[in-house]
DNA sequence: AAAGCTCGTGCACATATGTGCAGGGCTAGC
DNA sequence: GCTAGCCCTGCACATATGTGCACGAGCTTT
């Protein structure tokens, strides 16, 4: 049999889903399972593993209605956004923090986006923890878009942004779409003149048609400097520029004040990210963060009205109530 | 602190939801978890079944767009119903065949029903077997109703209709309204009576304007007669007559021809169930199936267009397409 | 205040599940 | 037609999870 044929009745996938609906929805027992499938439990274990990591299998979390954690309420009404507290122990490591935000981000991620959707991504070190645990998802006529360039990463262990996009498209299945431009352009004309090509307007006039846009949150005045910073884009005059505008954080490298306000940020001329008024016209804006150094960064780009739905962590959850 | 400030923060079912949150959603081991919460192992194990249990988390079987059984789709195109393939092996006995469909049906249902709903449920043994599974699923504003009349039912070890009721009532946290009449009258006349009585008519008011109907099907002629057929129900004179009049099947104590037709059959003048017209206006009408003995009554039922979506088992549903 | 209850806990053991490893079948290349 | 390589299987063991039981805290009853 060919496997462009498989359908649930037979084959791998088949096998997976008829063992998921006998282990999840039947409570049977592995072992039953084997004898069922005429195969050893072990293979069943694997044929669940298989189910679970390939999005067979969707499980998720409903606080009950009249119950709604105290945090998610308070974070909606005083400032308006969808939060979803992610449980971090306290005392956990920056790294640790991050890993487990973007391990159930990754999850929910998968309630945002369907076929016929449009989702833009942003680049930096809590996309590329993200990117490590999406959960398949097939999708049909779905596509991934970068928001801003990344032309000249040169930093080792760090993922490259194609490597971020290039997973997301795995995952869903999705046709992705590259944007080839540095992070940040030397002279403002070069990217005046970019920005008139025929290969760049197919990507803004795609960013502009997004249904869902996912990033994190740059801090470029951290103790522990994100990405972006890290990564050898920016000179010393750059930072002075920044603090003298005084840019307390980016979204997709496009800087803002803790007022929300981005103009005459002069940076941002030469920068390649969306602008805030088209990231604003899309309707869904998922914005994941974990650690308190993000905080004063996170602030600033919930006054700009940037956000609809916040993947946090509770420390920082609790502390942006205070 | 006083249970009923229970939020997610704190408490048994925030602790449930916490832990689900690190199981589920973080890959956590219970060790680990348990380490977190500051309690044993064994607790959390405890606190994940509970969790599970009472519905906080919703585990759902999602096959590939691409791949969809190839079952569900014959039955769509040839029958126009939606169908739910529960895997029972072919040589299943049919209690667990029942058993199995049950398990299944009752997670299914939580799907279709919501808050500020309205669910007419009849009784019956599948009906019995799928209350006993049901997932708790909080709800407001929301209703159960009974379909049809149970007054007189007498069997011992067989679920009274008012259980079955008030199992999905508890499991929904729904108001309940029973249907205080015998499944039968003996006397037509009756029944108009009852008909015209206000406790009556607000009844028939609150299943006209239901959302879900949900129910199984009865095979009065078939080798394992029914739930109400067993019960002492239907007098031999009654079978004779629903024999002369062809009836091959009951949906609700409403019986039916193999061509889906009603009128006529002569019983239907003294049941007390919903009229194929007022169930047929509702617009999901799940029905639940099990055994290769209710084959002919399905096939009437679904002539008579009284089903959107059907939950069978596997062996039953090949057959269907046969 | 003592006795009796219920409930939740952790321990120790029973089960159930996950996984390294050594075949065995299949394919592709020679 | 042979062989190297890959993938899948089941076994045996390692790990993780489930559960009966006895105990103790908090609460009710007498």
């Amino acid at each position: 049999m060919n496997e462009l044929d498989e359908t649930s009745e037979s084959g791998k996938t088949g096998d997976a889903l008829r063992a998921a609906h006998l282990y999840y929805m039947q409570d049977l027992t592995m072992d039953a399972i084997a004898h069922e499938l005429h195969t050893s439990r072990s293979s069943v274990s694997r044929l669940l593993s298989h189910a679970r990591a390939s999005g067979l299998v969707d499980i998720q979390i409903r606080s009950p209605r009249d119950m709604p954690g105290r945090i998610e309420e308070a974070v909606l009404e005083r400032h308006g956004v969808r939060a979803h507290i992610v449980p971090v122990p306290e005392n956990a490591s920056d790294v640790d923090r991050l890993e487990r935000v973007a391990l159930s981000a990754a999850r929910i991620l998968g309630q945002f986006f369907d076929s016929n959707m449009s989702l833009g991504i942003a680049w930096g070190s809590t996309m590329g923890a993200l990117s490590r645990h999406l959960i398949p998802k097939q999708t049909h006529n779905s596509q991934i878009v970068q928001l801003n360039g990344a032309g000249n990463m040169r930093t080792t262990g760090i993922l490259y942004a194609s490597e971020i996009l290039r997973r997301f498209g795995d995952a869903y299945g999705a046709h992705v779409q590259q944007f080839p431009v540095p992070a940040f352009f030397d002279d403002p004309g070069t990217k005046q003149a970019m920005w008139r090509e025929r290969s760049t307007e197919r990507v803004l006039q795609m960013q502009e048609n997004m249904d869902v846009a996912l990033f994190g949150i740059g801090s470029p005045f951290a103790e522990v400097p994100s990405h972006v910073y890290a990564g050898g884009y920016l000179e010393p005059e750059d930072f002075q520029s920044l603090s003298r505008d005084g840019a307390v954080g980016d979204v997709a490298t496009v800087f803002y004040r803790a007022d929300g306000s981005t103009d005459g940020i002069a940076l941002n001329e030469r920068g390649t990210g969306p602008s805030f008024d088209l990231l604003r016209a899309t309707p869904r804006r998922v914005c994941v963060v974990a650690g308190l150094s993000k905080l004063p960064s996170l602030r600033g780009a919930i006054r700009a009205e940037l956000i609809t739905d916040l993947i946090i962590d509770e420390s920082t959850a609790r502390a942006l109530l205070e």
